[in-house]
DNA sequence: ATTCAGGTTGATACCGTTATCGATAACGGT
DNA sequence: ACCGTTATCGATAACGGTATCAACCTGAAT
């Protein structure tokens, strides 16, 4: 920590109380428009900072808005980031920013810690904190919302959708598409618990139809396109009668496609290929699979404008936003 | 802000002072074994979470790490973040977080803004920053890193590579295998101004050869796999006797494979692509083009592992951190 | 001239914690 | 039993601001 000029010197310089500096800078009521200047003028020659520790000790509040994400590698979580970061930015909230790694005991530590700033207000991914940390998030008394995630009993908010249900739509869509043969390849499912979600809700719907998965491939790796790629090879392999795969995500989807360019497998008439996010790549492959397209940036954007409405109470609390994601055919859609 | 037990009511539950209760909690020298134990009962009895803000400015000394990022959008700005994010998390250090959007005014301001909370160190995005900007950070007396770039005048330390280098390398190795012709595909290259260096690098280079760009594109928009597919389908139409096509980085030239599969055009055969970065991607398509790899999370950890030194003064300041990226010629180096 | 409201300014206390230093108790050596 | 250490603890004053309220000055109304 610097030792810069304090308000008192800014103060001294311009020949006011520090009590008047503060209200000037802060553009305070009561404070005459000459002050102001004398004010400003000091504070500039002296390059005055402000701290923001003592701001918020003093007054008691914080313009800190704390977030967690589990992850910055795979695309989403940034994407969902950005939209809080412009939310909160627009309404001169500062992030700070915590990760856990898909922990929920790294996330509980993550709380804790982010809690000590006194932030004004908090978003966390998902509803599968542990109760330990949401009871920590319900005492601190703050605007907190779940984001990317519903429940029956949020903590506060909640904002997203359900990915049981996405993974139901998901079903029910290529059911009506006359299919029957489902497969399935995701990963690290006891991690990403969204996208073991989204398969329950696929498995289920296929349960009322009397289906079951043809064939089921999950590895404790991390989804990669090249994983992605591997497993659908497996799926081929093992069983080839095999119409439709429905995977844990794009990234593992897109590594499909490739696979299937290998073996010169014809999407979407051999094999249909279903993901999850409608990532920009699902866009830019030569061939366009089935996707769900969740709207990552607009719910980061609402999460952090309900975050700011809340801290200066112009939103009631405990909303329960939906967002759901599209069901996009791709080139399933266009054929006849 | 919550009104949440202070350190004085947890002193007066374990019946000892304030002053016994934070040297309890913070396991300072001078405190008896019963004193410690008696003292963490009664801040887990009352849920005692401890006020950053007071600690900081009692204490002259925050845990923050501040961080600038041009943009989340981008994967490889992400990748950098959790590299510096794990980091500093490992030394116990808290990241906060600001956006530039490649705008320099704005980034200013969130270096601003961000030396208001007296972070320990500060990591800013390149070596382009405003003077002002810079000044403000040299004044400001703190471990400074600029990361993902090199400079010969740093503010402090910078940790990256040259992309002017990187461009020129990426032009050697090409002109190394024969080829003459060579095309440029990017995007917003007055933001993007490492693209612009990496360019400017393979310009410079092929000058040396007395050569010269077939053909240039380069739209406003954001780098899109999509608008490397449209970029790429305009480089083929406008010069079809391109050899290479250079792009600003691989989400292009990734557009551009794409766009080569739909005209049936053979890569590396009939036509080389280049991109940079080395994401995930690249792997993954069928095709394996050339990239130049950048060590993004690698950066990232090595930023906050020196600032973090930095900090307990385990490192001397003003180090210059090269991490090159390696080029991949793909499939490329496996032609005869 | 007196009074009073409104617009400015400053003095003081306080936000929740830690740095510093002095006080006290316990302990060992002689 | 006495004395000097050492271990342990607490009182007090910061840290750099803001909330609050009293004080002051001015000008208009009476």
């Amino acid at each position: 920590m610097n030792k810069k000029p304090t308000l008192a010197e800014v103060a001294a310089a311009a020949g006011v109380s520090s009590m008047t500096a503060s209200r000037a800078l802060r553009r305070a009521k009561d404070v005459s428009a000459a002050t102001i200047e004398k004010v400003e003028k000091a504070a500039a020659s002296v390059g005055y900072v402000g701290n923001s520790l003592a701001q918020s000790l003093s007054s008691q509040r914080t313009d800190l808005i704390a977030v967690i994400m589990p992850s910055l590698t795979n695309t989403v979580f940034p994407e969902v980031l950005a939209g809080i970061a412009e939310a909160t930015e627009s309404h001169g909230l500062q992030p700070v920013f915590g990760l856990s790694e898909y922990d929920p005991a790294k996330e509980l530590r993550a709380i804790r810690s982010l809690l000590s700033w006194k932030p004004a207000a908090f978003a966390v991914p998902g509803v599968d904190q542990l109760p330990e940390a949401k009871k920590l998030l319900q005492t601190a008394d703050i605007p907190v919302v779940q984001v990317m995630d519903l429940c029956p009993d949020p903590i506060d908010s909640c904002v997203g959708f359900s990915h049981h249900q996405s993974g139901r739509d998901m079903a029910e869509a290529l059911l009506a598409h006359g299919y029957r043969r489902f497969s399935y390849v995701g990963s690290a499912l006891q991690r990403d618990l969204r996208a073991a979600k989204r398969r329950n809700g696929f498995a289920e719907k296929l349960a009322e139809h009397d289906l079951k998965w043809r064939s089921h491939f999950i590895t404790d790796e991390t989804a990669t396109m090249h994983l992605g790629s591997e497993l659908t090879g497996a799926v081929i392999d093992s069983t080839p009668d095999t119409e439709v795969i429905y995977y844990a995500n794009d990234d593992m989807a897109a590594g499909g496609v490739f696979e299937c360019q290998r073996r010169k497998i014809q999407i979407p008439q051999d094999l249909v290929l279903a993901g999850f996010n409608g990532l920009d790549i699902t866009d830019a492959l030569p061939i366009q699979i089935v996707t769900a397209r969740s709207p990552r940036f607009q719910m980061g954007l609402v999460t952090g404008n309900l975050l700011a409405d809340n801290i200066k109470q112009k939103q009631p609390r405990a909303q329960r936003i939906q967002l759901p994601p599209t069901i996009d055919l791709g080139d399933l859609g266009k054929m006849v």
